[in-house]
DNA sequence: TCCTTTCGTACTCATTTCGTACAATCATGA
DNA sequence: TCATGATTGTACGAAATGAGTACGAAAGGA
């Protein structure tokens, strides 16, 4: 049997992200995941060196995971603005119940070698996504007159703004504030023939 | 000056319970408290004892401050239905940022007498919130075949329904979904006179 | 039945946290 | 300007906690 696939190895996985994502790392102790999973400290050592080891291979699966979905989004044969509404609402999702408190211990207490691997392997996504958008913007979806690092820069802070109550309390759902949002996005940058 | 009005202390209170709400009682550590609070330890020992003081004087205020406004609400001249409306919407905002963590820590870590200290206290709450009701029965806007006990129960499991997301998605704003649970909660508890 | 996996407990060692002590610093009004 | 009380940062020993390992018992499938 696959040991990746392995069950208990799963449940540990799945338990210790959902601890990290609301108590970030240093507040949770590896005894904690066990009983939480149900599982001796002896199968957790079996699986991951340490509570490092699991930190990086959860992020690493959510790399994984989170490329996968995008791809499949930005490869499908959707309008160029649904691809953005919808990976948008993807990337809302993805990070919706994460806390900040993650982030933070994570930068502050992995050790520097991790932090340069997975510093790489955002910088590698973001490379990715404006390819995407570097693209789109010679495919003419996009105006030619425009920064494809602002663009970026621009689909972060709109990521941030999904996660404001402020912003949030203005729609009646989620979904409503989502797409005024990636509405407002596009007609700031879609090229204008194509609504003449 | 007084002592309970020192701003160091307030500022104490403030940023312990906001990390308690967050993260519970037993992840936060004392000099993170200081920290954050941008207090040195010894004036936290100053005011408090230990951590556990802390807690207790936390939640003797929320306890204080909360019960005079409920009983700002209850002894107003406000139509009984608006004080029952707005008593559950005061009781919403009170809970909202609570972690259930927090609880579960209290009544795991602190010790017995404590405990015991707020148990009483809740009860003694719970028993005024039954007069009242008790008292709305005795002057009819609540019919009499009834049992007061249930209401309270009810009222409890309502509380819990306001922070239940697939609930609160159901409605544009949370107040709407305040508003119809109390409609609800109304016509099937008012006296039928009322209505005729 | 045997063999592998998992569990629970117990242990050592390193780290963290607690609570206290003390000298240096700051604020402020006499 | 000086005195005084409040507050800070640092340091420290004691206590508690967490990491990682060892090992015998239990469980469970072949």
């Amino acid at each position: 049997m696959n040991v990746s696939s392995n069950p208990k190895r799963k449940t540990i996985l799945l338990t210790g992200k959902e601890l990290f994502w609301k108590f970030g790392i240093k507040r949770v102790t590896i005894e904690e995941i066990c009983m939480e999973a149900g599982v001796s400290k002896m199968t957790f050592y079996k699986f991951f060196s340490n509570k490092m080891d699991l930190v990086r291979t959860i992020m690493d699966d959510i790399f994984d995971i989170s490329l996968k979905e995008y791809r499949s989004i930005m490869d499908s044969d959707l309008p160029f603005t649904e691809k953005v509404s919808q990976s948008i609402l993807l990337k809302r999702e993805q990070t919706k119940a994460m806390s900040s408190e993650f982030f933070s211990d994570f930068y502050g207490h992995a050790d520097p070698e991790m932090v340069e691997y997975f510093e790489q392997l955002k910088n590698k996504n973001i490379q990715m996504i404006a390819d995407d958008y570097a693209r789109a913007q010679k495919d003419g979806d996009i105006r030619q007159d425009i920064k494809v690092e602002f663009i970026i820069y621009f689909l972060n802070q709109l990521l941030e703004m999904t996660h404001d109550d402020k912003l949030l309390n203005l729609y009646d759902h989620p979904q409503d504030m989502i797409m005024e949002i990636t509405k407002f996005f596009f007609y700031g940058i879609l090229n204008r023939e194509v609504h003449t």
